[in-house]
DNA sequence: TTCACATATGAGAAAATGATAATATGTACA
DNA sequence: TGTACATATTATCATTTTCTCATATGTGAA
């Protein structure tokens, strides 16, 4: 997975399968799909996040703006806090697709 | 999406998060989705598939190799020819969630 | 066996990716 | 205002990935 920007300069536009696999890619990396399971049962601050996935406040932070560029999470901000939550009703499912097939 | 036998000596045996990101890998890249897609309407040999994803024969046939390792396809040979199939069911309802997610 | 064709493999370059440390920004509260 | 805490950003490095060229292997037919 590139960068967003970068991306739709460097490929053709509207590129099918370029998007898919972008779209693939966001799930395709262990730290990212912890981060989403540990927002299954709720919404959830980065620092809580960091101990559930157990990195560093920066690796978390920059894949947390990674899954939000995807509009798979979504921020809010409550005083100090910033609150992390699923942000896609099918992200769910999507990995439920993925923890059915390890589980074979 | 590092090389099988790789990955399994450096990771922690049965770690969930990191087969899940595997399985995700597959799909993460534009030339194997195109390859994937090629075939949804039935088995073909490399040369076609080359034809039809519009690269050379050497980066397809390092891609059906990878697709053979995680069984996504199988390979069985006529005669001079090695004709490529889809080996897993669900893979087509997979690619039709990419299919789906892109189209909104 | 030799030739032509189909496919696989190995090595290397270029690009993308993920992790980290250091630093910056934002917010609440004294 | 200043300080402490929560989060984001920047720069950098190591690793992984993908592609391509060159070459090897496998197959059928002459």
């Amino acid at each position: 997975m590139s960068k967003k920007g970068e991306m739709t300069e460097l490929k053709h536009e509207h590129d099918y399968y370029y998007d898919m696999a972008e779209f693939f890619s966001i799930f395709a990396d262990p730290t990212r799909l912890k981060i989403l399971h540990a927002l299954l049962d709720g919404e959830k601050c980065v620092k809580k996040i960091c101990e559930i996935v157990g990195l560093n406040q920066s690796t978390c932070s920059h894949q947390l703006k990674i899954l939000r560029q995807y509009k798979v999470v979504k921020a809010k901000r409550e005083g100090k806090f910033i609150r992390y939550s699923l942000d896609d009703e099918h992200i769910k499912d999507l990995i439920e697709v993925g923890e059915e097939h390890i589980n074979e």
